[in-house]
DNA sequence: CCCAATTGTTACGAATTGTTACTATGGATA
DNA sequence: TATCCATAGTAACAATTCGTAACAATTGGG
């Protein structure tokens, strides 16, 4: 894994120093930026991965900004703002933002918040993709259609696709029956669904599983399954 | 995508009910518990989207569960806690919480840091701390798979993996067998559950243990079980 | 209405887990 | 040391959960 790369753009040199030392003696590497002008550009050339943004710009506003940042970019967007109402931060966050710091900080306190954004991952494509590619197989849900790594394609139904976008969107966790139950049909009331079963049996015939030595949907027995597999989405 | 599910965990009546009200008026279901046992209960039949978690619990430790929840459970977790000091709050974000909100907090702003969290997806699967090395063994939580030296490996089960990762968890400490009852099924009603002996001695069969001369599983007649052996967690 | 595709239901075999029963061991006591 | 008994190990059995084939119900198109 890359050293993440974190971004400040602040009016006041003092604030960008404090920032940028504590970020690089948490280990990240960091650019800082004085006008949004500057900043914009940057972004054409690198990504980063988090932005710490300030909301009192001379050149642009703010809050247009951070709107534009996190519709468009990767990168989580954290607002540091002197303005500590409880109306500001609101907005901020609708707007987009993932966190909302004020001034006074603690720069201790901003590292955690970064490493916290960090932790979450990058930020899920604002139109989420409806293909998914996974241990050689490609999963059209536009289509309904399963492409493995010869480029066949075989159809899958709408119940085989709410399984298999559920294992999609959680890949490498455990997924209790209970959560399927809810997520899909809802009507769980009493306990023996089998129909559930029968899906996932289903689901791994077409992905031509074999359940005693599963290379995609393994069992937890007694506690529900698990889809092992590297998922991206596009 | 079915109306995300807020999960509120917090002694005070009164603050279980402003979050509730809150969280229903902004579109979202919720559950609240007043005890770390009933919410840690629920948490096997549901996984809810985001946990709000009061960290100053009569009845656990909250940094603890918080560390588990933002290991083991897809949730976001959020800390809301009396105490402001930025060393709790680094701490809180540091353990794996997503935010931390002190009290007293307005309402709407902890509406809008639920939604904050919901937009960044759910939390990628724990890379850290699914792999355990110890004694010349791998175990791999992620995939329930069990490597020896020479790398070949074995498949453990659910109940099995429950028992030695209780042990991995707290090795070289006396580990009592009321503590295993608690911790895992909980079911310890009638007193001698036999069923913990049988796990393990079959988790000792997968070891290759003899319990008569234990490389690893030491049984302390009377006491309860100590795990020997050098554990590192990556 | 008929047909085909999809989905749910039932039934039975297989795998995992809990329970029982018996054996072995540890530690106390005389 | 010999004896007793509570505790632990585990083989054998029973109960639970899961996989899936076969069949029934549902849906949608002619």
């Amino acid at each position: 894994m890359k050293t993440p790369l974190i971004t400040i753009l602040d009016d006041e040199p003092e604030i960008r120093q404090i920032l940028t030392e504590a970020l690089e003696e948490a280990g990240f590497r960091t650019q800082s930026f004085a006008r949004a002008r500057e900043f914009e550009a940057s972004l054409k050339r690198v990504t980063p991965d988090v932005c710490l943004v300030d909301l009192s710009l001379p050149d642009t506003d703010g809050l247009s900004l951070v709107h534009r940042l996190a519709l468009e970019q990767g990168a989580a967007v954290i607002i540091i703002s002197g303005r500590a109402q409880v109306q500001d931060r609101v907005t901020g966050l609708e707007l987009g933002a993932d966190d909302y710091i004020t001034k006074p900080f603690d720069p201790v306190e901003v590292v955690a918040r970064v490493r916290a954004r960090l932790r979450s991952g990058p930020r899920p494509a604002t139109q989420s993709g409806n293909t998914a590619h996974f241990s050689g197989w490609i999963a059209h849900f536009d289509r309904y259609m399963l492409e493995d790594d010869s480029g066949t394609e075989t159809p899958f139904s709408h119940a085989e696709g709410e399984v298999l976008r559920l294992f999609l969107d959680s890949p490498k966790r455990l997924i209790s029956r209970s959560q399927m139950q809810e997520m899909l049909g809802g009507a769980a009331g009493d306990s023996f669904d089998r129909a559930m079963d029968v899906r996932i049996s289903r689901l791994r015939t077409k992905l031509r599983e074999d359940p005693k030595n599963p290379r995609l949907i393994k069992t937890i027995y007694g506690a529900g399954y698990i889809f092992l597999g590297d998922v991206s989405w596009s």
